[in-house]
DNA sequence: CCGAGTTTTCAGTATTAATTGAAAACCGTG
DNA sequence: CACGGTTTTCAATTAATACTGAAAACTCGG
């Protein structure tokens, strides 16, 4: 049908502007929003196709998204080549993004912060007394927000929204 | 003292290195950085100074940064120009962060998602029921996510502190 | 171990984002 | 309203990132 055809590139191609603001580039977007509304698994030279890409660029966008774990690889028996088929499931999806966040961007952030509250321990002026106490305090909201992080992906969807629901009534 | 300088430049430089995984550029996060860690409001020459930046690059970060509500300007009484100061609270941190990514990256999303829902609703064919649940489940889902962050944010520190606690025990 | 089918790499190119620096605009004071 | 100090703008440049396309490497059945 057409019109799911126009609603579908409709969103691949927002969702890969999207992909910008979110710090991802917007091939792998695309293909990422590509994948959750296909139908069936897709190869390579599908997703060439669809986006009119570059066999290098569907690769390593391909590559990166399996790194991710947002797409998976699947083999057809009898077929040579691989086909790719993505996480459905929203909290699935959370999840994932959520343990890739912390890894990309929260424990750098506290091994930066653990590093230099050590260093400026024992300075003993106002001012590196100050600073040392500010590097402690954002360490510790940080490793507290990592610690979250986990336990909150580690819920089951169910209790995850049975506990958000009881925060928000 | 020496020792402090050393300390607070690692971090200056580190955290602006970290503000590109953030998807904010370096300078910008560096001026944060800087700001954070100063004892006192700074000038946007002390700021070109420190950092070895222009003036253009220097005054359009201090904007972004206010923009965001990260530092404020500070006029000093007797004195032409502005100063800036940084917010230096954890938990205020966190809180505009919070709505600053949620405008820039969740409600964007959330507009996407309940266009190409609602697009897609009367589609008749398995394939575009497919599309439409999917789209539905997103659009919830990152719907209650942003919901939630509005409630977190708005919570005093110590309140958040003790839910969560009551989560990680 | 050959060859067709497929995946991977990567040097070169294109695109996008950040930065400079100087000129223009602004602003309060005499 | 002219002037020095200050902020703001923006065209040109530089730096960072993404993408292409073709060649090389890999893989497996025969």
């Amino acid at each position: 049908m057409e019109k799911l055809k126009k609603a579908r590139d409709e969103f691949v191609a927002q969702w890969g502007a999207l992909g910008t603001q979110w710090g991802i580039n917007r091939t792998m977007a695309q293909i990422h929003a590509l994948l959750m509304t296909a139908p069936l698994a897709m190869t390579t030279d599908e997703v060439m196709e669809d986006l009119e890409i570059s066999r290098g660029n569907a690769h390593s966008n391909l590559k990166e998204l399996v790194a991710w774990g947002l797409i998976k690889v699947v083999v057809k028996k009898g077929e040579r080549r691989e086909y790719f088929e993505a996480e459905k499931d929203v909290w699935q999806i959370f999840t994932i993004v959520a343990r890739e966040r912390k890894r990309r961007e929260i424990e750098p952030a506290l091994a930066i912060l653990s590093k230099c509250a050590e260093e400026s321990s024992e300075i003993k002026t106002v001012e590196g007394k100050a600073f040392h106490d500010q590097m402690r305090a954002l360490e510790d909201f940080v490793g507290f927000a990592s610690k979250m992080s986990d336990r909150i992906s580690s819920l089951k969807y169910g209790f995850a929204i049975q506990l958000a629901t009881k925060l928000l009534g």
